[in-house]
DNA sequence: TTAAAAATATGACATTTATCAGTTCTTGTT
DNA sequence: AACAAGAACTGATAAATGTCATATTTTTAA
């Protein structure tokens, strides 16, 4: 059967990709798939987790709800992404939830297998400890532009991202679909603020819209957008 | 002579101290210590890092600066941190400045013994990848508070966070004092803000201040601003 | 298919924050 | 001690963003 990891392609995309034969197998055997829904979580801040989720399709929104009772996502997850890293290796709770944006399929590898393979394997948790390290440069980026750019800065940068990250559909709309709630957790604001400025980029032609389908209309425009003229 | 890491207490503080005795031999080996003024730089972002750098007293912050000429100040670090890491990890330059806020000393560890030993000892490894998920979780805080708090709460939690990590001197004032630019830098607003916050938070009699020092009178009330009363 | 619910959109207005211009206070230097 | 330079502060005003109310569209479910 191929939904063995030693055979999963997704692997190669993530830190398990420094596992031996042997690991991937004992992995294999105690991991169990799963599928979630769009809209259902996978897991919720502050729940204690078992183990970690590799996504191998979909998408999940990594969240935090804030003392004002806003979520505040702090990362789009993808195929090949590991949640609940941290946390497992930190032996907390988890900080974020992780909720799917889009159907998913995820496996769920027990905690046992990945702190057994930390302890054994050095080029795995080297591994590891890479992702982590790029994750922290990008959370200290995110960090620099939620404080220092505008929201309409923020905005045009969390499009060319989607348009990056997730690639476009074939009548040229963003293949990730995020509703306009979503957007604005996403750059921090208002949801009427990512509104109207979604209508604005229209309507000067930066973007084109359908429903809540958003499409790059000016790339150009929007990148000198983010980089302030 | 007591400059060897084999006996610095500092070590205990931070990854170092998962090294065994002869690792920690070499280091102290071919380490060199520095002292740094307050106002000067111990690496500047965009640089190559060739090793990192251990706190043994003051306090630096890192900082990013950001398209529109402010700086943004990510993190302060302080005795026992170890600057670099992140990038000499990721073999990528450094995505941060660090520059002295107070008078200090550091030591500089070549990468080749943090590499040799990330290869050579997995509890190192891995005690380094604890303090890096820790820093991770505490940047996700980080964006949540920027996103999601006004200006004034950030004020209030950044004189809180002063209290807690650096304490208070005989006086009463915060222990470690800020410029109100490095404030402003730090919750991410315009000096002038952060300087008209100040002002009525005196005025309020929740702080009180001396020079550029500043002193916390009534910190339930703060704790209650940050939360949003 | 249609009614109800949820999401999107827009307007009016309040609040927060930034910007610019200028004054006063500190600090370090000679 | 005097002065220059840089911080700290204040006021006036503009710009950005949030809030609330309400209309319209889209989606969901009976």
């Amino acid at each position: 059967m191929e939904s063995r990891c030693e055979n999963c392609i997704i692997r190669q995309f993530n830190s398990l990709r420094a596992m031996s034969k042997e690991e991937l197998k004992k992995v294999s055997d105690t991991k169990t798939t799963k599928k979630v829904k769009k809209g259902e979580p996978i897991f919720q801040e502050g729940e204690k987790l078992n183990g970690v989720f590799c996504v191998r399709d979909g998408v999940s929104k990594l969240s935090k709800l804030s003392a004002n009772g806003k979520d505040q996502i702090v990362k789009l997850a993808t195929k090949g992404e590991v949640l609940g890293q941290r946390s497992v290796i930190a032996e907390e709770c988890t900080n974020l939830s992780a909720i799917a944006v889009s159907d998913m399929e995820v496996c769920f590898i027990p905690k046992e297998s990945i702190n057994t393979t930390l302890q054994k394997n050095p080029n795995f948790t080297l591994e590891v400890l890479r992702h982590m390290a790029h994750d922290l440069k990008e959370a200290d980026d995110v960090i620099v532009n939620m404080s220092q750019k505008t929201v309409k800065q923020r905005i045009a940068e969390a499009f060319l991202y989607l348009k990056n990250n997730f690639g476009e559909d074939d009548d040229g709309f963003l293949a990730l679909t995020l509703s306009r709630e979503d957007i604005s957790n996403v750059v921090g604001t208002a949801t009427e603020s990512a509104i109207r400025i979604i209508s604005e980029f229209k309507k000067k032609g930066l973007i084109h819209t359908s429903g809540k389908k958003v499409g790059i209309k000016n790339e150009r425009k929007l990148v000198e957008l983010v980089e302030g003229f």
